[in-house]
DNA sequence: CTGAAAGCGCTAACAT
DNA sequence: ATGTTAGCGCTTTCAG
């Protein structure tokens, strides 16, 4: 544990260095008007003794206390963690800490983080956790600005960041569309899943557009590997013709590639593979690696952030917020370059544009992947 | 966002109840010795002007914070998440809110993030991170007590928190041997990891206790599925006969399955497959469902928190301290249950099992998932 | 340009 | 049992 060292303070910095403790306050943070010497001398004393000033008595002195709350509302995992990181990224970077509390699914554990927090005088709180359904807010009224981030709150007026994942299901249709593929099968996940339905309703709303639409109804089931074998068995039993299948997350997309794998049918030159979550575990490893929509997790927090201290600055920005979801082309739904000299990371066949050479579409050009921080295609 | 409401004070508090405000922070923290009706007086009026007293000035004014700072050395994930889920929950549950801090692998963030948690007075640190190897101290000399959680500290007399890999590996041999296998094949993770040839240590010393040793010196590779294929084709081809295969991790044990499946081999009645991390995601949804160590990782970070705590009260354990592993048992060391109950949750159609075509499987009921958690080892 | 002094929200002695 | 007072570490007027 190593031998404790005494905490010096502003005023031991001020006495070594000779001057008072408010001119100490300013040196240290940039503020007033000091002689430049006076400055760095009295740095150079803060240097020697260690100290660093922060919000400690900052806080109470100023009223503010340069901290944010944020509140996991399920127990923390694959969704909540990025939005985290990324808040934490983008709050980091604005000199706040945050306060992080896992809320367990448990509403008495939420409200006890809640009333913890706002004891602590936080400047805001940002609200997150995998989203089944849009949440009740977490509380009303109260003193500091709230950020819902993916979950969304059921009152409009509350503050919320939410993936567009319509907009990302259109990016994979389109994709899908532009590589020639039109009789398109769908393996979604369970039917009360707002997500499944809503996913499932872009994907026909974006066939509708050219005409088209799915070969089946929306085949609704379970968010696993299982089903998504299960129901290409059924797909293949029925003997309807699909050359392509819109799965409902990765693991659905991964189960599928197997069994149709396993049934002779190539993939992607017979069928191709749209997953979605971009969950890398899943869509790397997959044989063949998965493309699938990216809901870009990370950036929506950092943005939810960004909002947050634009409200906490007084800047408020209401209402719901949609960030977009990026395509990530892995080798489901293209042929993979052989020849490619592959980075351990990569992508393999990024660069193979899909030949918009095809059927119905009008040829617009594929909207490639968001970009930013992804599809390193170059 | 919601409006702000103006945020009251104790001596609001005090004003309102008709006291002082000692009298009243007295009454707020169950402190002193006053007349009961003054103390609810006080707090109705708390109640009241929505008064949550907590650290903010308490901190400046008792020279505590109740606050402590846990640096993720590398960037969060599948390790530090539940280290961190446990040392949150057992610090809150102490009263103590934790400032996170991800330190994505950068050593220079991780000292911008050492300075804040410093500079706002921290009661204490943890430090974690995914292991390779014992890191560097993050910091010499330090005001506060550190722990290092998971990742050790190459100076001995920090103190530490880390798994039994050793142990975990022991238990699981020794169910191995428990169900009659004594041909036992190891494919490991690189060569050049620690936990690697700890673990591969391990397996070899149980065996030569009974006598017994790897049918074949350990196999070094990749911590991947693709891995575990290659290598159980390698141990195929070798013609070397063996009963269970002792995998270095979860995602090597699922490829091990699939190639053993793929060959012809049941799992596990003739081949037993023990993995190690029992992530939950590649044991559960491997075919079968695998027997895996768990290092426990939730509790070793509650562990690592409670030591914090002792360690702030001014009593330190510094050193070593090692946490136990379980054995987790699932289908590919046991015959699974054929008449277990399904949950409604799972597979719709599962009577349709494409996979019952593949090649050699003995059609054992669907593999169902590992139900219970945790069954510890016996 | 610098120092003195007041005060942020709260606790802890010490008086009453 | 309650009130008074003096800080905690720091910022911020406001005088010098």
């Amino acid at each position: 544990m190593g031998g404790r060292e005494r905490r010096a303070t502003v005023a031991d910095v001020a006495a070594l260095a000779g001057v008072s403790v408010g001119t100490a306050s300013k040196a240290l943070n940039g503020r007033g008007s000091l002689r430049e010497e006076t400055r760095t001398r009295v740095k150079e004393a803060a240097r020697q003794l260690n100290v660093l000033v922060g919000p400690a008595g900052r806080g109470v002195a100023s009223g503010r206390t340069y901290t944010v709350g944020m509140i996991t509302t399920d127990r923390m995992g694959r969704i909540s963690l990025p939005v985290l990181m990324g808040a934490e990224d983008a709050l980091g970077a604005g000199q706040m800490s945050v306060f992080l509390c896992d809320g367990r699914d448990d509403p008495i554990r939420e409200q006890y983080y809640l009333k913890t927090l706002l004891s602590r005088r936080v400047d805001g709180i940002i609200v997150t956790g995998r989203r089944t359904r849009p949440r009740a807010p977490i509380g009303a009224n109260l003193p500091v600005p709230v950020v819902y981030a993916y979950i969304g709150s059921t009152d409009p007026r509350d503050c919320t960041v939410e993936p567009d994942e319509a907009g990302g299901v259109r990016k994979g249709i389109e994709h899908l569309l532009a590589i020639g593929r039109t009789r398109i099968a769908h393996i979604a996940g369970p039917e009360q899943h707002n997500s499944s339905r809503l996913r499932s309703a872009a994907a026909a709303d974006r066939l509708a557009e050219e005409g088209l639409e799915l070969v089946t109804p929306p085949m609704f089931g379970a968010w696993t590997e299982t089903w998504g074998r299960q129901a290409v068995g059924i797909l293949l039993s029925s003997r309807i013709e699909f050359d392509a299948v819109f799965c409902g997350n990765d693991q659905i997309g991964r189960g599928a590639a197997d069994a149709l794998r396993a049934a002779g049918r190539r993939v992607p030159e017979d069928v191709a593979i749209l997953g979605f979550d971009n969950w890398d575990i899943m869509a790397e490893y997959s044989q063949p690696p998965l493309t699938s929509v990216d809901m870009n997790l990370t950036g929506l927090g950092r943005s939810a952030a960004h909002i947050l201290l634009a409200g906490i600055n007084g800047n408020p920005s209401p209402g719901r917020h949609l960030y977009p979801c990026d395509l990530v082309i892995r080798e489901s739904t293209t042929v993979p370059l052989l020849s490619a000299p592959r980075t351990p990371d990569a992508r393999p066949g990024a660069d193979l544009r899909p030949e918009a050479s095809v059927a119905g579409l009008t040829g617009h050009g594929m909207p490639l992947a968001g970009d930013v921080p992804h599809a390193s295609a170059g």
